[in-house]
DNA sequence: ATGTACACGTGACCC
DNA sequence: TGGGTCACGTGTACA
């Protein structure tokens, strides 16, 4: 350093400082730019990753020829709009197929054991939702419909499925009260075993 | 212009494009800079417009303070893996919803109008699905498990929305080949319009 | 002061 | 050759 063969003394504290400024000035600026540089270098291959994985996400972004399969990659505002249109098409698909079906999309299959299960739609008032699993049996339906006819219920709604000789029911019944829901329960318990002949019910 | 006070014949070809060369170099640099510089802005421009739409479209992307509605915009790569996330889970539902609920997708509502109609699965033989719209009534749903039950058909699933009066019901039925087809048609259509205390099946 | 994010203009590359 | 896209470094603003 050339600054250092004068006397310290002779410098004053502030000229020292300018000087020292002065001096890491362009230095400083350089190293200064070289950060800058990479972390925008940085920033842009982060954004850069994600439009990779975008394309890789996208259908019909690569595009791919008989013979050779050459990822011709895509304008960045391709990408971008097609992914757009992706996104608002699948937010209608999934949002039309979600309240086409309802709840159904629980509606698996029939539980090994015997089940019966009563919960309350938080959705609307005084619609319960009746879950039973059982052994299949002729007649088992027609069962359930009178029992539930017997009682001042109103079914808006019913899923059921029977597969392997046994078969679940979903039933949305309206209209039941506290004291109506146990007796719904133990009317549907009874249905689910006794056989169908014992059932004689007038509606 | 100044190389037009020269007589034509005094300047050679070559030399006059070399000197027409030499002046425009710099402004037709400058001008294709012009060019170039404003290309790339509308190039920017463009990308910057569909992460603007890409923002409004997906949700929590715009930061709503509680006092003023700052629509904070976030962070560009923010937006891509937001868009990523959104696409890669739209998918997933969207598939999920898709194959779980089969055919039930097509249960929309009851028809205004009395509707019977059947037709063969095409996935798998000797499955029928018959679709009924009528009135609704107490005991309708047992008056059809009833009929079904008196003939050798088996349901295998059935779904049925009540909503304003009317019913809409469908029924998987297994079992049924062309001469039971039509008994199995005319049963229902029995079913639909005869008052429930009129059907007295012993099953 | 330090980092972070954006827009800009420019050189390089490819049809 | 020009029109299009990209990566880069830089200037600038905001926290």
């Amino acid at each position: 350093m050339v600054r250092s063969n004068f006397p310290p003394s002779f410098l004053s504290q502030t000229y020292k400082s300018s000087i020292s400024k002065q001096r890491s000035k362009a230095e400083n600026k350089l190293l200064a730019a070289k950060k800058h540089s990479e972390a925008e270098r940085r920033r842009r291959m982060r954004i850069n990753g994600q439009y990779d994985t975008l394309r890789t996400i996208l259908p019909n972004l690569i595009k791919v020829s008989i013979i050779i399969i050459d990822k011709k990659k895509k304008d960045k505002a391709s990408i971008l709009v097609e992914t757009i249109k992706q996104v608002t098409e699948l937010k209608k698909k999934a949002s039309k197929l979600e309240d086409s079906n309802g709840t159904s999309k629980e509606v698996k299959f029939p539980s090994g054991a015997d089940r019966l299960n009563l919960e309350k739609c938080n959705d609307e008032e005084g619609l319960v939702k009746a879950t039973l699993s059982c052994e299949d049996r002729p007649g088992l339906m027609s069962s359930i419909a009178r029992a539930l006819g017997s009682m001042k219920a109103k079914v808006v709604k019913v899923e059921m499925v029977t597969v392997g000789g046994r078969t679940k029911s979903v039933l949305w019944v309206q209209g039941v009260e506290n004291e109506g829901l146990r007796m719904l329960k133990s009317t549907l318990k009874v249905v689910m075993h006794k056989p169908s002949f014992k059932m004689r019910f007038t509606q």
